[in-house]
DNA sequence: TTGTACGCGTTATCAT
DNA sequence: ATGATAACGCGTACAA
């Protein structure tokens, strides 16, 4: 009966450890009932006579008692974490999706262990295996798994794999979100539709271990559409590294515009390299529309506020990640383990920055 | 020798349980050593002979062994979480936090925890409940908690709490960020210096448990300060429920134009609002600056690229959150544990959004 | 309705 | 340098 605990309380001035939380079995003695009765109470509490949980309630309510999960995850061997593997935090696309994915299971009791690679294989890599040390019931990785490290780590996990905000060309097991490639091709046919002929596109360029695979996916589906068309593929600048930045966005256009005046419209993977190269167009005096059309992704807040407001194509990710989040559970309440594919769509919203095809090359 | 799992692993043809994680008895039997140098080659290879260590890692390979970190948390009395409680994950600026904080921390082995209150007390309150049953090392809450119970829970829990993003009047322990108050007043005296005297703000409104302390307290930081000039403070809006964003920055200055059209500038509390509000004034044909001056908070990256570009104050939120991580590591290596509080301060940026008073009222 | 015994996977402690 | 054993705090299974 006298624990450690009871010996350092005892003993406090001496500086000992400080008394520590208080645990299921100090609840139990102060409202006279076994550790289990306590359990029950706060698990099950229909299973309990009301007197006792009341009594119980209070001695929990007395001891501040907060039940410890690493001990109950350990005994019941479900550890109530779902692993979020994400690109980056400070995207709100991607907050976006944690925020989805969060409200659809919190109320579930789950909570989400979120983690971003900042655009790294390794250090995505090193994040799933981190996740995998907390005993995920189950990973959401964003987009496709590329290192053979990591997919075998999670293959062996044998936790359900759900793969979003692409459309993999080898699912793990699970995917729900939108193909890039699709989205790509869909702008490049758009533009051509308009009747632009001379388009461009930029992208941001895998550097090593730092690669943005949606990114590049968009810019391959573009072109690819173009190719279909017999259109040249010349125009399409791949540079700098992820994540693709204002900055990056106007470089890159100081770069097409200065080796191909001739480009008419661009398609920017990304709204924000398309706010950039906005930026560059207006300190260069090219004026958006009329000189260059400019097209981009994501749908970020700033792209409603420039001059002219930005053309983009739109992704619900707050959706995307609460349909994860309903997946997570169909998954976890015993659905039939069959590979779910969702492609989720994306719009088009057509704003101020595309226009129609000049006759000349830029200047004429 | 013939546990569950190998029952379960022989009669796998029987739909059992699928066979687990593998464990460190696993490990240890694979390498032929017990289970405590397993633990130590992981842990503290120094202590186990070279040759010893590569079969045990060896081992470790071969089966995908990943320790559980419930279990060893559970025996060291370390979790090695550290609890983060922010409003929002969709805001750029905390998410900044969680990213600052992450990468002080990550490094030395800890996971942070993040949850979310929408600006909701209750909500709040229930995060750190539901974060405290994990066990942190340490717990970041953002601003003052104001729930009675949640105070009462952070302190009977007996971890390091870290209130970070404003100055508390009654700190639980440690502080670290930035005193919106001031902010505020700071605004207000710029404005004051600049010639103005028909001063106005639009803010957020507590509706019940909603509400954004942060905001809230830069907008009573600008009334004070207008007080101390003896200038009058009916033009201070408070409107609307947290998040304060573009609609209601937008719905908030009509109303503030309507009911006051002597208004020469105006401090929305986040630059979010404020650029509503700008929008707002394009629609109603107000020209900013030279009809109306506007002063955001946040800096946002949305500010820079409205026309005119927005004038704001600005907080290094990413670093916040690195000294946040420091600090976290200082008082768990067992520095002393008397409370520290830490100033970040802030930078006005200006730019186009704040111009000159106008001689008389709005259309004269 | 309530209680007992055991095990979850790991680390700490002490022994060898 | 390595091993045996006892916690860690809780839930499951079963007994009363």
């Amino acid at each position: 009966m006298s624990s450690r605990r009871d010996i350092a309380a005892g003993a406090g001035a001496k500086g000992l450890p400080a008394p520590r939380h208080a645990t299921i079995r100090d609840v139990s003695r102060l409202a006279n009932v076994s550790r289990m009765t306590v359990s029950r109470a706060l698990n099950d509490p229909e299973t309990v006579r009301p007197d006792t949980r009341a009594r119980v309630l209070q001695a929990v309510a007395d001891l501040g008692y907060v039940p410890d999960r690493a001990a109950g995850s350990l005994a019941s061997r479900r550890s109530g974490f779902i692993g979020l593997v994400l690109p980056t935090l400070t995207n709100v696309n991607f907050a976006s999706v944690a925020h989805g994915l969060t409200s659809a299971l919190r109320a579930k009791g789950f909570q989400v262990l979120i983690a971003y690679s900042e655009y790294r294989q390794s250090e995505a890599e090193a994040q799933i295996r981190n996740l995998l040390s907390h005993r995920p019931e189950a990973i959401i990785v964003t987009g496709e798994v590329y290192s053979p490290a990591a997919r075998s780590l999670l293959l062996r996990a044998d936790v359900p794999v759900i793969e979003i905000a692409d459309d993999p060309a080898r699912a793990i097991q699970h995917a729900i979100g939108v193909s890039n490639h699709a989205v790509g091709r869909f702008v490049a046919r758009h533009l051509i539709e308009k009747g632009f002929t001379r388009l461009g596109a930029i992208s941001s360029m895998p550097q090593g271990d730092l690669v943005d695979h949606r990114g590049g996916a968009r810019c391959n589906g573009f072109e690819d559409e173009l190719r279909a068309h017999g259109l040249p593929t010349d125009m399409i600048m791949r540079t700098g590294a992820a994540p693709f930045s204002y900055e990056l966005g106007a470089s890159a256009i100081s770069q097409l515009l200065d080796s191909h005046p001739e480009v008419e419209a661009v398609f920017c993977v990304s709204d924000l390299p398309a706010v950039g190269a906005l930026m560059e167009c207006q300190r260069r005096g090219i004026s958006v529309p009329r000189d260059l059309s400019l097209i981009g992704f994501g749908d970020f807040d700033i792209g409603r506020v420039t001059n002219p407001a930005l053309t983009t194509v739109q992704v619900d990710f707050l959706e995307l990640g609460r349909r994860t989040g309903q997946l997570v559970l169909e998954l976890l309440g015993g659905a039939d383990e069959t590979a779910r594919m969702v492609e989720l769509g994306f719009n088009l919203v057509e704003r101020g920055s595309v226009g129609v095809p000049r006759s000349g090359p830029l200047g004429s």
